[in-house]
DNA sequence: CATTTTACATAGTACGTGCAATGAAAATGG
DNA sequence: CCATTTTCATTGCACGTACTATGTAAAATG
């Protein structure tokens, strides 16, 4: 379905007073974010390779003037679905840890954590940005530019993780190497199921119980590391 | 480095008898080979985008003659080197199979099992297979080419996988479920591993453990699941 | 209402890419 | 040693793609 269709698809069959005199504010944003959408649903439908300018454009309604009045070109879309996956989901992992009561027990927090992360790793935008960090950052580091954009947001991912993480899990104390290793390897399940997902075309038949299977992998590898029994390297 | 420059390094110095009147099949599998290598080296190094074909041949050292008479355009390399992959992967999962002597421990054949899949994940060549898939398995659906290529590779390898899968823990009866659901979560785990190694652009750091735990998870699932424990859905 | 700024539209273009077409060299087989 | 097949080399080209350049409409500003 064309990202066009979605509000004006009856505009045809309306001409009288097409645009009600929206506010640039309105106009900034709608296209923004519809252009925004049509990349990240292209992706999805037909892959990164034929996510061409044109194909945003037509599934977008929007010229490709509007692309580059707002995002200069090609990657600065790609930049801005990046940027704004990862925003949303350090603010997601955030607010699912606000919106917990205090004192929840370990294996509670243990769920909501992974239920957050996954309303992440599974949304179709992390699987477009996947996708553009895998068509980009194997190939930067070829032209060597060390920083240039978001300053390795591998690291910056990282750190938001690890920041969360101290704030969801303060009485764990496995040390950090082993921290830092139970985060890749959770980092590398879910990005992997949601990868899978990009293979086959359809959401995992088992998720739910996979991510079940996920947390009680966590939670069997945080039972008896209370304070105190962590080991500095 | 250029794989052009593994073989005759110094053949530059040596212009006596440069082709020392090799065979038709042995040209024919140097070359093929060669091709091979540098398109599997190069989407490793700098991505699947630009590993175009000018790239193929600089880097292989043959021109673009070879590469149409051996694998007829750049799609035939890219399908081969994701069919050698996989019939490579479930040779080696046999293999690792036939090797192991008879009733050994479950953790033992766990721990065979789990690095022997690792020996294909973690390689460069399922990395290169993994990128090409994925920008050609996504586009396809939306071609509607519903066959074609191998027939649903992702049936073929999941397949191929079960099978391994009984033979090796033929005592288990987790039921049909159960069991894709584990195969598709270690298959999430390793393929993850694999897909942020190619992010990062270097081995994950604590590898071996989360190997272990991975390991672990599965020795944990498989506990208890002796033959009649298995509910069917 | 006039002016300035912002938001979008249209046409043309430079460039990389994969490949077809053709030919030469090398090996095989008699 | 010759004919035939296999293997590899060269050149030119058609095509898609992202982008530049420039023009127009719409909203803000006073």
């Amino acid at each position: 379905m064309l990202v066009s269709e979605m509000a004006e698809t009856h505009s045809l069959r309306l001409p009288e007073r097409r645009r009600p005199r929206r506010t640039q504010v309105e106009r900034r944003a709608e296209t923004r974010a519809r252009i925004l959408a049509a990349t990240i649903e292209s992706i999805n439908e037909i892959g990164y390779q034929r996510t061409t300018s044109a194909e945003i454009t037509r599934r977008s309604g929007v010229t490709w003037g509007a692309v580059q009045h707002h995002f200069g070109g090609k990657d600065g879309i790609l930049g801005a679905i990046v940027e704004d996956s990862f925003n949303d989901f350090s603010a997601g992992l955030a607010e699912a840890f606000e919106s917990l009561p205090r004192k929840t027990s370990l294996p509670r927090r243990i769920g909501t954590f992974v239920d957050a992360a996954w309303e992440h790793f599974g949304s179709a935008r992390y699987r477009a940005s996947f996708e553009i960090l895998l068509a980009d950052s194997v190939s930067r580091e070829a032209r060597a530019e060390p920083e240039r954009n978001d300053l390795s947001w591998q690291n910056e991912i990282l750190k938001a993780w690890t920041r969360i993480w101290h704030r969801l899990f303060p009485e764990l104390d496995l040390g950090r190497r082993r921290t830092l290793m139970i985060q890749h390897y959770t980092i590398s399940t879910l990005s992997g199921l949601a990868s899978l997902q990009l293979l086959a075309g359809k959401p995992p038949p088992f998720l739910r119980d996979e991510l079940e299977l996920l947390k009680k992998t966590l939670a069997r590898e945080f039972r008896g590391a209370g304070s105190g029994n962590g080991k500095e390297d």
